[in-house]
DNA sequence: CACGATCCGTACGGTAGCGTACCGACGCTA
DNA sequence: TAGCGTCGGTACGCTACCGTACGGATCGTG
């Protein structure tokens, strides 16, 4: 987080695994990296295709999702500036298991796989690093399973908004109800019911595609516990990854 | 498989993990692996200690759980001979992050975490083999996630009793409505439900805690697509897993 | 053979969320 | 400023599933 963002494009180290190298590691790698901007759904990896890039999230959220065979969606995994798209690419791979795509438009960092896999070969920092995001993510994926099963929508609608606020690091939040329902795996009115909830709780405000937490601690109480929990698991996986540690 | 198996206690390379392997890594691993019985409800790992062994399941089957606040739990993965646990051992970490336990009873072949550990850090071969089936069981968690969202009981009990006929390779499965309840994060009433449903369309027959598949064609028609995704996704990863490749 | 423990069938009211649908409100563009 | 596309409010009947509860069947044990 030395270098000023240079008009709009942030720094490659706006992403935590990138920041948490070594000097020396990340002045190397960031040669090989370009910060590119997503648009919302600017897919960057498709099901059963090559990976050809890994892409670490500075301010963009993604969304990987696990597609039916009817064509229906339902995201399986949210990756912000804690992770990097795709894990396969860490797990002996180089086809896409699943789909991701840009769920808030941003900018992420983006590394050749050939670099990635080759870094990870040779660099036991990285390889921590990289390998933490991976347990880190897998957890969440857990998480949202047991979460789907037994909470409601509102308090996966308000999980949702306090991990993209802290992905995103601002309060106010551009997605429709549409999209969201898309993510939450539910019914359009069924988040319109929720988020109307909210706000009359005084928990957010929202207009036609920007919702708005007001009050945070209030929103914190409605969400389920997997709020907290993911949280600290992002939280824990840093402080133990520092420097190539084990844990 | 070529060892014949000593007096109830079969060969390590019932896992197909250990199975893989060249004949050469496979001898020199199986010195350091005892075949362990594990009896119904017995734990392997618990969250937030440490991992002292890695287990490699022969012909049982364990099952990894999510602990809600309130003690309430629910299965987030289900291990067979494909795939080993717990999968922290391979992703930098030596402490488990979720609590495992044998669902149905049978033979582990477990090995010291440090010889994991040494043997991942060394062999190709053995590593391709391990990141390949976390990756595979990542994939299973992802699909369970939606699963759990889309999928009603019934499909949800037949897709679990066809994955866990293929991992026991026993058309009989010795498991409780109640048991299941629990895996499947429902009620034990609307276990007993579905399998009255599936009984009445001669998919299965059960008594008192052992269920017994009739119709394999039939209930593979009930289950949802999720239970051919998730062995697809099996067999595919030993095919590409053969020998150390990528894929 | 009797007893107790485990396991399963079934039922009740209650609720979350579904699929669908219609309409009004907002905001961009011409 | 008019028009149109997008977005959200709301409603209907309906289904899956919940929490709870009680009683009967089965099985192992003394």
């Amino acid at each position: 987080m030395t270098r000023p963002p240079a008009a709009g494009a942030p720094d490659p180290s706006g992403n935590r695994i990138l920041a948490a190298l070594l000097e020396a590691t990340r002045t190397r790698l960031e040669a090989g990296i370009d910060v590119v901007p997503l648009h919302r759904q600017q897919f960057t990896n498709r099901y059963d295709t090559p990976m050809l890039t890994v892409d670490f999230p500075i301010d963009a959220v993604l969304s990987v999702v696990a597609t039916l065979a009817n064509g229906s969606t339902c995201e399986v995994a949210t990756v912000g500036r804690e992770g990097f798209v795709e894990i396969d690419a860490a797990l002996a791979s180089r086809i896409a298991h699943r789909t991701s795509f840009c769920q808030i438009p941003g900018h992420v960092a983006r590394m050749p796989i050939d670099t990635f896999q080759a870094e990870l070969d040779t660099n036991r920092e990285f390889k921590t690093l990289v390998l933490h995001a991976v347990r880190t993510r897998t957890f969440m994926t857990e998480q949202l399973a047991m979460c789907n099963l037994k909470h409601t929508i509102v308090e996966r609608f308000a999980r949702w908004l306090l991990m993209t606020r802290d992905r995103v690091q601002r309060v106010e939040v551009n997605v429709t109800h549409e999209f969201l329902a898309m993510m939450l795996g539910s019914r359009r009115a069924g988040i319109s019911q929720a988020a109307a909830t909210l706000q009359e709780a005084g928990c957010i405000a929202y207009r036609r595609g920007i919702v708005k937490i007001l009050d945070d601690a209030a929103l914190i109480a409605r969400a389920c516990e997997c709020y907290a929990t993911e949280r600290d698991a992002i939280e824990m996986s840093f402080q133990n990854a520092g420097r190539g540690k084990h844990c």
